[in-house]
DNA sequence: GGGATGTTTCGGAATCGGCCGAAGCGTCGG
DNA sequence: CCGACGCTTCGGCCGATTCCGAAACATCCC
């Protein structure tokens, strides 16, 4: 009944590996059917419909029906981040440093809840420190003045949102090194996604890179993709 | 062997009872032995045992003997944010607000992994940012002038650390507002640990504030602590 | 050396939790 | 109205996990 026994409730939840997996397919911060979580957790409908009630009484996701459908999705930001945490922790074990095909695309770009992630999202914040826009430390960053002017002249809104960090820097679980979240990383995010540099895919939290996603992102952030 | 099976081994591991409450102990930061452990869950030390070698497997924890102890902690800073956000989570869930009387002294005054939490901390940052000393905005913290100037009279350290956040804003999970962590915060920690104004429970997170400490704490910071 | 203390390993019992088959309920489309 | 579809609940099976008693190992103190 104290808040240790709910600590342990909330982790049990995202213990499991089944649960492990629809959280994490979850973490891009869209809604999702039962049947396409049940499908990539890899579990019979019925298994996977225990598994979401368990998770929606634990706080961790919340459902809204829609005809048929039910679509789940996290239920805060602070269940994200949390998520964040566990997986820059479970990428930290050298045992398993393995990684198969499936992953070598999300390891290129990827959704983390509200912002991106992998080699792209790193190398934009590489680019945007170098060019000091920008300051990333290991528990806090800071966008600088001459950021500030050149992230409005992208077209950015740079006001902060209250209670939210507008800079964050994020631990990248597959590539180890900060990336950008907060305030500031959703912005991004929506602007590559509203001009079309970038598209999510379907059921996955992979994002591909369009083709003029490709030339803008190079032009504008001196950042080069290859692959 | 995924990544996604990673992170549901991480979080089994947080999530059985037992060793969720070694967790929270473990979360200020400082190094116990098994048997401390043992008791703080509540379990034989047999069983503490086995979940400990689970959580340093899982590369949650690090140990070190000394004589015939064996002292346990976490094994990185990752590992305390990571509980930190599981905490948030947990604390969130509206079903569980019930604090048993065992809580009610951790929500008064206790570490977070490197600096200070609960009532206390939250009564010191506002007074900091009322007196103009500190700016904690959503986006990250700032010391001003004033503050820099009442700071070091209180003969803190004000230099900063490469690669860490001099002053951060820390979510505290049990009064859901803003503390100061970073750097100062820890520096302000130290302080008070060292001036004998607080004394950390010798098995616990828990923080007792001293006679002492609270005349000072009332005088030079303007905190008035009940209870 | 001998006894006490702290910690781990082993083994067996009881329990917990995940999984799926079968069945029930609500919604959509014709 | 009927069948198809998506999702949930129920019941039983089974494997995994937790727990402690007993015993072994290591370290400290006398």
């Amino acid at each position: 009944m104290s808040a240790h026994n709910q600590l342990a409730i909330v982790a049990s939840c995202a213990g499991d590996p089944a649960r492990a997996n629809m959280l994490s397919m979850l973490m891009d911060g869209r809604a999702f059917t039962a049947g396409e979580l049940s499908a990539a957790a890899g579990v019979m409908p019925q298994t996977a419909s225990g598994h979401l009630a368990r998770m929606v009484d634990a706080g961790l996701l919340v459902v809204a029906q829609q005809g048929r459908h039910r679509y789940y999705r996290l239920a805060s930001l602070q269940v994200g981040q949390m998520l964040e945490g566990m997986m820059v922790v479970a990428a930290a074990d050298p045992s398993a440093r393995r990684f198969g095909p499936r992953d070598q695309a999300m390891r290129f770009a990827r959704t983390c809840y509200d912002h991106l992630a992998g080699q792209l999202a790193i190398g934009i914040a590489d680019r945007l420190v170098a060019a000091g826009h920008l300051v990333l430390a290991d528990d806090g960053g800071e966008v600088t003045a001459s950021g500030r002017a050149f992230l409005s002249r992208q077209g950015l809104d740079l006001h902060a949102q209250p209670h939210r960090a507008f800079c964050r820097p994020c631990l990248d679980w597959s590539e180890r090194r900060y990336h950008l979240a907060g305030t500031l990383g959703t912005r991004i995010k929506e602007s590559f996604l509203a001009q079309g540099w970038i598209v999510q895919k379907p059921a996955s939290r992979t994002v591909e890179v369009t083709r003029l996603g490709r030339r803008k992102i190079r032009d504008i952030y001196g950042v080069r993709l290859e692959s």
